[in-house]
RNA sequence: GGACACGUAGCUCAGCAGGAUAGAGCAGCCGCCUCCUAAGCGGCAGGCCGAACGUUCGAAUCGUUUCGUGUCCGCCA
């Protein structure tokens, strides 16, 4: 259970104080010695017309026998420090946490609602690159949480398999493109062509109009345009499933744009039918002055759709599939004027459900400015680190650490252990490097960063767990699947601290939740990786005073290994038994 | 010009429904492997929280202004 709200709860009570403001004034102090809960007294000065310190010490005279979670009351200043007791609280902890498994910090919260998330969404027959990454990342950590929460989640990728690009590329393959060459590499020879294409029309400014053509043509169905971009996508594709079965992520429905084309029409007529459509230069926009935004543009001059039109047309096709309780679109930052219009103009079409609808954005890749001004990263001008270049070398570089280390090791690695090992620890710390930050934040490319394997990084939390793990190993048999919980001795500063970070991975997990931010469990698991590693520092395990002693600390270990586990994995990142 | 972000230690970032001496990691310096994996632990040093006003008993946190950076602002996505 909850010890803020039964803190909550006791104060209420014993102090005739109302609940939901004290819930709202109790903190946890900054120092570990002000103990575990504060309740500043400063607002209650003008009610009870008495100088805060006062009050401190009246609630502190006032509550006095303590309930057996309390330990101890100590005033300070205007502050009322609640002291939780050490041993029972540590007690509970490990118990829930070996008890609920996997389960530890689920809920029920969001049992019966449906939630979308569309995520990663990349562009056919352009590299799937590192801004990719952060999406993918974001959006699958994201799911991973909703599901834990009880939510059914619905993971939706939503590809850029349509638009003007698509004309760009079929004229360019038309001029330039290399058979073989597409055959071997897809992504690399249309990546090849596309950047040529935008050199050449610089100089020669006719191929826009040509591309856009060619765009109508297949827009329109016209059979020579159709059959190049299906096998256009299908090759991107095959090289798409490829990363995200090496990231570890999946998806409920893959659907690109251009599914929603043949949608679009009735979405164009309704809008017109409410009247919502006006001419301006002859293309169809949809005024949105009253939301203070500029308008939204659902038909292009020539008539044919944009962007707009098929998010409008999707996010319909998606709430008559669903029937949401949330859409998510986790997209890039600089497209939020993009989806503010889109959810406002589906609100003024009178779609409620339009309130439900959220853009969880994030921050731009870039390079170090020393190094290219800062530019960011661009598929048109071919400035791309491809995702699995960055992946091959940060599990390379894992895999030189591990072989150094195996070195010297009584029961070395066998080949097959190593690479798994190097596979979870390279793939996971890529992975924290785009969840530790706020994600509105950008991300400075710089490799020496991305692959430093200390302190603040995920090899840091796997290296935390395998260290448990070989404790565990060490200890055998002695340390049994089960125990009597309240036999349990855990009340040393370092035991308590770690179980409090156990118990503040379930506050974590639920603000993450509801920020739409995973940064904020990934740290809290960082700080829960610091808390062990600093008991495995200073206390004695298998070497333990006594045999109680011993018993307790290896089933803390373990209590341990089970919390961090499920928080990496809600996190994507694997745990390793060695390394 | 307008809108939205951001500006905290040398670097990367937390903290921001106002509260007790502003926290981590990296980099720097000093310690710790006869003892459970040193991808680790401990310690030192490092900050007028971009600036100025204002609200408040109290501001890194809220408001206004200002400077700086980034992004977006109609037929690319």
């Amino acid at each position: 259970m909850d010890y803020k709200e039964r803190t909550v709860d006791y104060l209420a009570e014993t102090l005739e104080l109302d609940k939901d403001e004290l819930r709202s004034y109790l903190e946890i102090p900054p120092q570990e010695d002000m103990g575990d809960f504060a309740l500043p007294c400063f607002r209650y000065a003008k009610t009870f017309r008495t100088a805060p310190q006062k009050i401190a010490e009246g609630f502190a005279e006032k509550l006095g026998e303590l309930p057996d979670f309390i330990s101890e009351v100590r005033c300070s200043g205007a502050y009322l420090n609640l002291f939780l007791a050490r041993g029972p609280y540590c007690r509970e902890i490990v118990r829930e946490a070996l008890e609920e498994g996997e389960a530890f910090a689920a809920s029920d919260q969001g049992e019966g609602q449906t939630v979308l998330v569309e995520f990663s969404s990349p562009n056919i027959a352009k590299p799937f690159h590192v801004g990719h990454a952060f999406s993918t990342f974001i959006g699958d950590v994201l799911s991973r949480m909703y599901d834990h929460l009880g939510y059914d989640v619905k993971r939706l990728n939503h590809l850029g398999d349509y638009g003007t690009q698509f004309g760009k590329l079929i004229v360019a393959y038309d001029r330039w493109g290399d058979e073989d060459a597409l055959e071997a590499s897809p992504i690399a020879e249309l990546l090849r062509i596309y950047v040529k294409f935008h050199k050449a029309a610089e100089l020669e400014p006719e191929l826009d109009d040509e591309a856009r053509a060619r765009f109508k043509a297949l827009e329109d169905g016209r059979e020579e345009e159709v059959a190049l971009w299906k096998r256009f996508r299908e090759l991107s594709l095959e090289e798409f499933n490829r990363i995200y079965k090496r990231l570890d992520v999946s998806f409920d429905s893959t659907k690109g744009e251009a599914f929603y084309s043949d949608k679009i029409p009735a979405v164009v007529k309704d809008l017109e039918e409410k009247g919502l459509l006006v001419d301006s230069d002859g293309a169809k926009v949809v005024m949105l002055e009253e939301e203070d935004i500029p308008p939204c543009i659902v038909l292009k001059s020539d008539g044919s759709t944009i962007y707009a039109t098929r998010d409008l047309a999707a996010a319909i096709y998606r709430y008559e599939t669903y029937k949401f309780d949330k859409n998510i679109y986790v997209v890039g930052l600089p497209q939020s004027l993009h989806f503010k219009q889109v959810f406002a103009v589906l609100k003024k079409a009178g779609f409620d459900w339009a309130d439900d609808c959220v853009h969880v954005g994030f921050g731009l890749v870039k390079f170090p400015p020393e190094e290219s001004g800062g530019i960011t990263l661009s598929t048109r001008s071919g400035n791309v680190i491809y995702l699995e270049d960055l992946l091959d070398e940060a599990v390379a570089k894992t895999k030189a650490i591990i072989v150094e280390n195996n070195k010297d090791r009584p029961d070395p690695m066998t080949d097959e252990e190593i690479d798994e090992t190097a596979a979870a620890i390279g793939l996971g710390a890529v992975r924290y490097t785009f969840l530790r930050s706020g994600r509105e934040r950008d991300i400075i490319f710089r490799w020496d960063e991305i692959l430093d394997f200390e302190g603040d990084s995920a090899p840091y939390m796997q290296y935390a767990y395998a260290r448990a793990q070989s404790i565990l190993r060490r200890a055998g048999d002695s340390a049994p699947e089960r125990c009597d919980y309240e036999k349990l001795e855990l009340s040393s500063d370092s035991e308590f601290a770690l179980c409090r970070e156990m118990d503040h991975i379930r506050n974590a997990l639920e603000q993450a939740a509801e920020a739409y931010e995973p940064s904020i469990l990934a740290r809290q698991t960082m700080s829960l990786c610091r808390a062990f590693s600093r008991f495995y520092n200073q206390m004695p395990i298998l070497q333990a005073e006594d045999e109680r002693l011993r018993q307790s600390r290896l089933t803390l270990c373990r209590a341990f290994s089970s919390v961090l586990k499920t928080a990496l994995g809600l996190l994507g990142i694997k745990t390793v038994e060695r390394m």
